[in-house]
DNA sequence: TTTTAATTTTAGATTCATCTAAAAATTTGT
DNA sequence: ACAAATTTTTAGATGAATCTAAAATTAAAA
C-alpha cells in the first residue's frame, strides 16, 4: 500500500471525513463539518475536497459534500491502523498515560513504510485494541467489533465489563484514572435515577461512584451475563 | 527544547549543514556542497540559508557558504540524537536490519515531542551508540567519543574489535553481514600488502578474509593490546 | 413564496519549498 | 593579471496549503 501519494494534509482530511461519516452516519459529509473539525476555514477545505475528488479519493458534489471512495476508506482505516498500533506502543511499551498519547500518534500516523507497521504490530502483539478500547484495523481495513453499549443504555442493576470510552478528551480520561477505572475493570451498576438518569454503581467490587447521565453515556460497557 | 518553529525541510538543512562541516571540517559549508546532499538546485539551497540566517541558526556571508551557530548546531544534535535512538529502536526492538533503517529514521527523526524521546531513551536502555556505531549525543548534545580509528590506519599485525563503519551505504552494510561481521566482531590482522594497502584478516578466530585499502577505510575498529 | 439566513464556492493573496534561466561574484589557469 | 571556468545569487514561475472577502447557491422562515 505504502500510502505514498498522499501528502500529510492530505491524509488528515481523508482521516476527518472517514470520522464525520463515522459519528454522524449520513451519506455525505459538509464542507463546514470538515472545516470545523480541522479547525481550517470552508474555502481551504473546498480546494482540497475538488483535489481529492480528481484523485478518486471522495465523490463530490458542488454545494453538497463528499463521500469517501472504497479506496479513500481504504486509505483512511490504514492511518487510523497506523494510529492506535502507535498509541498501544506508547502506552505499553513507554509508558505514557491514555491521555498523553493522542497528539503523538498523531504525527506517528503518517510514517510511511508498510514493513514498519507489520513489525511494530507482531512487536505489540497484534493488538485488537487500542489503550482506549477502540479497535484497531488491520491490514485489509476490518476491525473487530467491540461489541459495546454505553453505561447510559444499561436499564437493570447488573455488573458490566469497562471496555472503552466515546469521549478522547485528556480531562475526561484523567477523571476515569482518579476513579482507578481502567479498561477490563467491573461496573456493578447499584441504582440508576430515573429522574435525571444518573447512575451509583461500585467499581471494582470497591468504591462507590455517581454518573451523571452525560459521563454514563462516554463509558462503553460489556453487559456480564447480559439477558 | 521541543524543536517545533523548525519545518522537516529546515531541520533536514540544519542536518545536513552539520553533516558537511563534519566531514570536510572546513570552517564553511558551500551553498554546492548543500545542494548535492539534499539533491536539490543551488538557488533553492540560497534561498533556504537566508531563512535560516535570519533565524540565527546559521552566519551567512553571501558569496562565502554557511556555518552553523551554537544555537543550529544544538538543533542539528538533536535531531541526530533522535535519527540514532530511533534506528536503535528499528534493529533492537523490531528487528530491522541495520541496512534498512536509515530511511524510517530519516521520517521519525522529524517527530516532534521532547517526553516521547526521554522515554524512548530509557525504554532503550540509554544506548550510547546506534546500530552502526555511531555515538548517539545525549539530551545536552554530547556525544561520547567512540575512540576508534578506521582498519586502514592499523599497521602492524594485532587484534581489533569492529566497532563502526565510515560508509553506511546499505549494500556495504550487506556485504559486511555476508562475512558475518557485525559490531563487536575481533577482526585480527594477519597481514598488510604493502603494495596495495589492503589487509589480510581473520574474523572471530574464525575464517580469513581479504579486505581492499578502501574496505578498510570503511571499517571502524578499536585495537586490542594498543600500544 | 419570497425574503432572509446559512452554507459553499470563487477570486485574489500569502508563505514555503521548489524549479530554470540569466546575471553577478569568486576562483582558477595560463 | 586577465580571461575562462566555476560557483553563487537574483529574478521570475509553479504547486501545495492556507487565508480573507465577496459572490453564488441552498436551506429556512415568515
Amino acid at each position: 500500500m505504502e500510502n505514498s501519494g498522499f501528502t500529510h494534509t492530505e491524509q488528515n482530511y481523508i482521516k476527518a471525513i472517514f470520522k464525520i461519516q463515522e459519528i454522524t452516519s449520513k451519506k455525505t459529509v459538509s464542507t463546514n463539518d470538515i472545516a470545523d473539525r480541522l479547525f481550517t476555514q470552508p474555502a481551504t477545505v473546498t480546494d482540497m475536497i475538488k483535489r481529492l475528488a480528481e484523485k478518486k479519493i471522495v465523490t463530490y458534489k458542488k454545494y453538497y459534500g463528499v463521500h469517501l471512495t472504497a479506496k479513500g476508506e481504504k486509505i483512511a482505516l490504514d492511518i487510523i491502523r497506523k494510529h492506535r498500533l502507535w498509541e498501544v506502543f506508547l502506552v505499553n511499551k513507554l509508558n505514557f498515560k491514555w491521555d498523553e498519547v493522542h497528539d503523538i500518534a498523531e504525527q506517528l500516523e503518517h510514517i510511511n513504510s508498510d514493513e514498519l507497521i507489520v513489525k511494530l504490530d507482531d512487536f505489540l502483539g497484534n493488538p485488537k485494541f487500542d489503550p482506549h478500547g477502540d479497535a484497531i484495523p488491520d491490514k485489509h481495513g476490518k476491525m473487530s467489533s467491540a461489541d459495546s453499549v454505553p453505561l447510559s443504555s444499561i436499564t437493570k442493576k447488573q455488573s458490566c465489563v469497562f471496555c472503552g470510552v466515546a469521549n478522547h478528551e485528556a480531562r475526561f480520561l484523567q477523571y476515569l484514572d482518579s476513579l482507578k477505572l481502567n479498561i477490563g475493570t467491573t461496573i456493578h451498576v447499584e441504582s440508576i435515577n430515573s429522574f435525571d438518569s444518573s447512575y451509583k454503581v461500585k467499581i471494582n467490587k470497591k468504591q462507590s461512584e455517581f454518573f451523571s447521565a452525560q459521563i454514563a453515556s462516554y463509558i462503553l460497557v460489556q453487559p456480564v451475563n447480559g439477558k
